[in-house]
Order: structure tokens, then sequence, then C-alpha cells
DNA sequence: ACCCTTTTTATGTCTACACATATTTACCGG
DNA sequence: CCGGTAAATATGTGTAGACATAAAAAGGGT
């Protein structure tokens, strides 16, 4: 008898030794239930993660066929900067550099998607490693949304930390990109001249509104993200 | 009777109502089937699905909770160049700069995890958005583990495209970066001065060994990744 | 050939039940 | 009070069977 995970690992080896190749139509639920001696349930159920996984492609009636192509993405971890910086074996360090309470102007407006002058607080502050500048933090926060915030001095700890913990969001955007640091982030983050910045841009949202925008700057020569992937999950 | 779709829908809503906060047990199996009017089997599809997404945890015996951290990270759809562009309603070009098979030097032998001398084929190429310089493709292939390169001039098409149809994979790396261009890369690229690049290089691996090394850059004026996420799936 | 309807079929979901397994809780002897 | 063992319990997985649903295939009339 095949559980539902020796299901899987077979198939996945027949895939992986092109006995069935992408494009391939496999044999229907019914038949490898009777090939491994299980239930049709338990066959269902290992070729559903499979397909979840991206690995096969399922329709009604017309049956189950290898997945034409095998390119899916990648997961990211997004770390809180601090579990970045300790986790590679570093001091980790904090400074809040400015902090404001107000209505939101033009760009915090558009960045938030909220009519201009709704409350928001602006957030600076810098992340460092081995007392070296690591990130520096933009950041605003929709105060109608996030109505704790206004008592946090955030002097001691990150925003990001602090609403990661507290606040519950639904969904996320996250842009990348590659920029040249003005004068004052330059000055800011230690950097040398010519040294671009990499970039990381996050919206978050709750089920009804825009939670906050953030821009974590780092310096490019000093960092680099790194992702693994194993398709199969 | 509830669907483990409705089940999974109204248990997101308690969490995101805080009904049920982060921490909490929520009833278990066999009071939620009743509860919905569905059998056992099916709640338990419902909870699985949510803890797999990771916003529960649970534990035999100990019970199903709010998961406490809500943060995950996010998938990343890495689309082939040539369908990012035409995704965008731009035109897709294609230019190979250059192509030497040749025993590795000391750096493809680093990145391909080979010994140095071992047989790789060195591609050099360009990708254009609208007529306009997108991606400069630098990249070694492992010509042991991938014997049907050495038959493909990648004249008219590049290698991206056809090792993603072509070669089965297992797993994969991906490291962004920021990075300033030598003087050759900003030419090919067409860049301003003191631009910078976004760098994604990428390591893809057989079962068995290093199949292909690739850096992709960017022309940083003109590109940013972007990635939505929904950690309910 | 064509368009429309009916049949067939593979997957999608649900049920009721059973047994396995990991953990906690309760109990008991010292 | 401690430590070890047994009972209780929530989840994990499996079975057989049923009906739902999407989509391909077959058939029928023009």
């Amino acid at each position: 008898m095949a559980s539902f995970r020796d299901i899987k690992e077979d198939i996945l080896a027949r895939i992986s030794a092109r006995e069935w190749a992408p494009g391939d139509l496999i044999p229907n639920e019914a038949e490898l239930a009777e090939r491994y001696g299980s239930a049709r349930s338990t066959v269902n159920r290992a070729l559903r993660e499979l397909a979840e996984a991206g690995l096969l492609e399922r329709r009604r009636r017309a049956g189950t066929r290898v997945a034409r192509r095998n390119w899916r993405g990648a997961f990211f971890e997004i770390p809180l900067v601090r579990a970045e910086v300790e986790g590679s074996g570093r001091r980790y360090g904090y400074h809040l550099i400015e902090r404001r309470e107000e209505g939101a102007g033009p760009e915090a407006a558009a960045r938030l998607e909220l009519p201009a002058g709704a409350p928001v607080l602006f957030l600076r502050c810098l992340h460092f490693a081995d007392g070296l500048p690591h990130q520096l933090e933009t950041r605003w926060i929709n105060r109608s949304e996030v109505p704790g915030a206004a008592a946090m001095p955030f002097e001691a700890e990150g925003p990001n930390e602090w609403l990661v913990r507290e606040v519950p969001w639904s969904s996320s955007e996250h842009v990348f990109s590659a920029a040249m640091p003005d004068a004052e982030e330059r000055r800011l983050l230690g950097m040398e001249a010519g040294e671009p910045l990499f970039v990381l841009e996050r919206r978050t949202w709750s089920a009804t509104a825009t939670i906050t925008w953030a821009r974590l700057a780092h310096p490019g020569a000093r960092f680099r993200m790194v992702s693994r992937t194993d398709p199969t999950g």
C-alpha cells in the first residue's frame, strides 16, 4: 500500500527520468490507484499537490499531464533586517533619525492610496550590521489603519518589527530596483562615491486599506539578496 | 453544507477580524465539522491548506492555533525575458554577441562547481525591448550535463529559453544585487554615465550536477522587478 | 461541411468510518 | 515530590463510495 508521499515521490522520479516527459499525458487516477494499490483519493492528493507545486497540469476530462514549463518562480524569505543581520553572525544596531505625525503630502498620499491630508506617520531610521550602516528605512504608516502606532516612539525598536508583530495584513507588494543614492543617502549609509543602492520598496495592505509603505535602501557594495528554491516543495 | 473553500474563507475572516488572535487555540476539527455541518475530512483539508499557507500552526494532540508571526516571504515569478518584455506590450529582440566552446577557466569552474578545464560553453547575448537594450546575459553551460547545447547556435533564440524548454532541473539559486557597469557593459546596454545595474545571478542544478550559471544585468534606470503576494494563496 | 445537443469521461469534492501517531494529561508507585 | 507508565485526545492518513462538474467526443439534423 503506497502513501500519498510515496506516490508523489515515484511520480517525481519518473518525471526526472523523463519516463514521462513535459507535455505527456500520465495515466488517470483510477489506473494509478490500481498500480499503487491505493484508493483514488490517495492518488488524487498526490497529484493535486504536485499540480500545486507546478509540476503537473490537470484538467477535468482531459487528464493530467507533465507541465511544459518547469519554471514557476522563486520563494524569497524577506527577513526582518534584525534577523537577517543577526542570522549572519553580525551585531545588529538601530537608530531613529526622524519621526513626524502629519497630514499626507502628495507623495505619501499616492503611496498609501489615501486622500491628501489623511493622517500619516513618517519615519526614517537606520539599521546597522557590526556598526556599519546596512539599511536606510523610509516609511509612511496609515494612522487610521494602525491607531496603535501613534503611541509608539520607535526609538528602541524599528517600525518593521513592530508592525509585523502587531498588525495583521493580507497582501503585499515588493519592488526591487537599483538606483543611485542622493547626497544625504550616501552620507547616512557611509557610501563611496559612485556606489549604487539596492532598493526594496514594500507596500502592505489589510483587508480594507493600505497599512504602510516602506523604502529599504542598502549599499550595493555590501548587500546581496539570496534565495534557493526546490520546485517540489 | 460548507465546502472546504467556504471554511477556509470563514476562518480567514475570523483571523482578520481578530476573533481568533495570533497564538489562540481554535476549535478542534470535530467541533468545527459540527459547526459547519461538514465532515471532519472537509474541515481537515481547509485547516491543512491554511497551515501550509502559514496562517495556522497545527500539532497532534495539541490542536490548531493561529500562527504568531504572519510573515513568510514572497513568491517571485522569474519570467523569461521574452515573456516579460512581450507581456508588457513591448517588442522583443535578441542578439548573440559571443559563443565559445572551451575548457573551464577559474571563474567558470568556480561558478559551475567543476574542475578547471572541464568542457563548458560560454555565451554572451543581448535582449531588447522596443529596440532598447534591456538585458545583458552572460552565461556558462556545463557541456557534460547538457550535451545538446553543443549543436545549438543560439543565434535566433536565447539560451535561457532553450534550456528551460529542453533541460530538466531540480533546484536553483538566485542572487539579486546592484552594481556599477564596466565600460563595455555600459556601451552594450546604452547606459548613461553614473547609472547602476540591477543584476540577477542564477545557478541551476539537475539532480546530479550544476547545469548552468547566468548573470542577467539590467539598466537600473529602466528596470524594476515587481511581485505581489497574497499569503492565503 | 457545419452547428447544436447529448453522452462519456477524468478530475473535483464530499462523506462516514477506521486506524496511526504524536503529545499531553492523569495516575501511581516509590 | 519525582519519575515512569498508561490513558486520553487532536491531528494525520487511508478506504470505499457517491455525486458534481468541466470538457472532449460522438452523434444528428441541416
